[in-house]
DNA sequence: CCAGCAAATGTTTACGCAAACATAACACCC
DNA sequence: GGGTGTTATGTTTGCGTAAACATTTGCTGG
């Protein structure tokens, strides 16, 4: 900055405010020091920028796995939505969804150049962690029902559970099967749960749940047990890659889709469409959900307090190929 | 820093000694000055560390869409594999691949807090931003035929193509389509150049290239037109998604996979194994290149320079339910 | 024609840390 | 017992920037 000063004939301060953009910089100094700037390849030194103005304009993003389609899309929008308001996004991944690693995570995270935080995860694994957070950083929290802590930001997961489950009901299916998450997550919970509020709502018995771990794979081994009851002929799985395996079990124990069994996804993945069937599903809008977490810790840092509560994001139900009335 | 220091009843410099591990402390001293660190519940200010140091200790990624798997895949292993060195890792979206976008992407990079940069990207728009680069970022580039520039990691286009190719012949195929990707993707050019090769080795006379944009829905559009085609009876497709979408086409205008008609995808992601029917596929190891990517540029950090030249991951073929010989 | 003021620019300082150097305390040897 | 080395700790300094304050310049109005 010094070098540009001297070459520009003006004094570092001077620097400042044009590399800062403030007024009350003559057009003439102002294009003499641009000039020099360009000359010299000066570029602003963000770490004493930084130790400045006490700020890093950085959000961090913890998140385990990006395997799934809804934290990457969400990450996506989070980045996207930063860089848009002038921040940057660091990327705080954890290996392992342990108690331990959460913390070690948190832990790196004091040391990190960060303003906020922004967790995206399966937040039980978050209360113990909790405390070792610096008071100054702000949280947000996808996912979760850490709604009395932190500012949560969520999809509908029951109203998009809701519409799925009445939609088969109304094509006259007696009761709908659910194949769920894994234990621990919430977002698996919560569909489970309104899956079976949905179902005793319209006085139908929920079946026995089944469970798999939202991989294809899970949904396969789950499918090959459904495909041995021929009383199922309409199944809600928790989400699209599921629902794939599903469909897959199905298809080769010689119960047809829609035909036999009708078949509902959650996430609407950017392949749904193109399943065998193309796959009836639940549409989440993980932009919305990035967009709004970066709004809402970019707000609390200016208003510096948490604001507690949820916000949920609507849900869509997209009408496909892979649902349809009961076999006769 | 300070109040940790007379806290302790020690100086300042003793408390940054402790606070980097550095031999010569006393163990009476340390646990002092830990025990103030813990109390005034200290945390190191890593602008100012990296305003000392002059280095920020994080690696940017550039890179636009975390649309396609590979990307995804990519980042998350870089993520991990910079969390194990001791070093963050940077988001840079570029929303829209034009050349403005990037050399405004390389230009926030100049201002951002990052010793090195991976750039994951179809980089033919990286040539005219090339020289925005200041010149102590050390730079590492995915999917690219930027060797003799850069230091290039990618994996083997041209080894996957042909193993793909070559099993559709083995299987007896006259000759193979190809399903390829977008132009201007270099990934999609590696492929293509590699079918075509592939195929003169062998003898035989490629036919037209189809090309799609790596979605689901273009592939499915490609396959409308190939499902016209009695004599198409061997598809490689450049991605899973479309092969995904190319199969969906096929199957709805009767011609079944594999016994009409053959498939090959490319990348085998986590859902292959689960389509209808299980694709065959080229499997990436994308963790690998990240993980590469991360040595690579830390090596460049350490020794100066940049190294030209391109490392490639191998792929390996893996053999599903998608192909088969062809009708007799 | 100069007091008085605003706009443009310059000077000083501190942000928090760690490298470089300085000092103190102690052990050991001849 | 004094020199010599070794280890533990303290002091000074500067990293690059921008806020706060100081100064200069130019202009206005009475």
């Amino acid at each position: 900055m010094a070098d540009v000063a001297r070459l520009a004939g003006v004094s570092s301060q001077t620097v400042s405010r044009v590399s800062n953009g403030y007024a009350g910089v003559t057009e003439e100094t102002r294009r003499q020091v641009l000039a020099a700037m360009k000359e010299l390849g000066y570029r602003p030194n963000s770490a004493a920028r930084a130790l400045k103005r006490g700020e890093f304009r950085t959000i961090g993003v913890i998140t385990f796995s990006l395997a799934t389609t809804g934290n990457v899309r969400t990450l996506e929008a989070i980045a996207t939505s930063a860089a848009s308001q002038g921040y940057a996004v660091t990327l705080l991944p954890v290996a392992v969804p342990t108690q331990d690693e959460v913390s070690g995570a948190f832990t790196r995270l004091e040391e990190l150049a960060v303003d906020a935080v922004i967790v995206i995860m399966e937040v039980h694994l978050l209360d113990a962690a909790t405390l070792t957070l610096p008071p100054h950083v702000q949280v947000v929290v996808v996912d979760s029902d850490a709604g009395d802590h932190y500012t949560v930001v969520d999809t509908d997961q029951a109203g998009g559970t809701r519409a799925a489950v009445r939609h088969l009901l109304e094509l006259g299916h007696g009761t709908v099967w659910h194949l769920g998450g894994p234990e621990g997550s919430f977002a698996a919970q919560r569909r489970a749960d309104a899956w079976r509020h949905t179902l005793a709502e319209a006085g139908r018995t929920p079946p026995p749940l089944v469970r798999g771990d939202w991989s294809a794979e899970s949904g396969y081994r789950a499918g090959l047990e459904l495909a041995a009851r021929p009383e199922c002929t309409a199944v809600f799985a928790a989400n699209d890659q599921m629902a794939l395996g599903l469909v897959r079990a199905l298809h080769e124990h010689g119960r047809r889709v829609p035909g036999d069994v009708s078949v509902i996804g959650f996430d609407d993945i950017a392949e749904a469409g193109s399943f065998l069937p193309p796959l009836t599903t639940v549409h989440q809008d993980f932009a919305e959900v990035g967009r709004l977490c970066v709004e809402a810790v970019l707000r609390q840092m200016r208003e510096g307090g948490p604001e507690r509560g949820t916000t949920l994001v609507p849900t869509r139900l997209v009408t496909r190929a892979s649902t349809a009335p009961p076999p006769a």
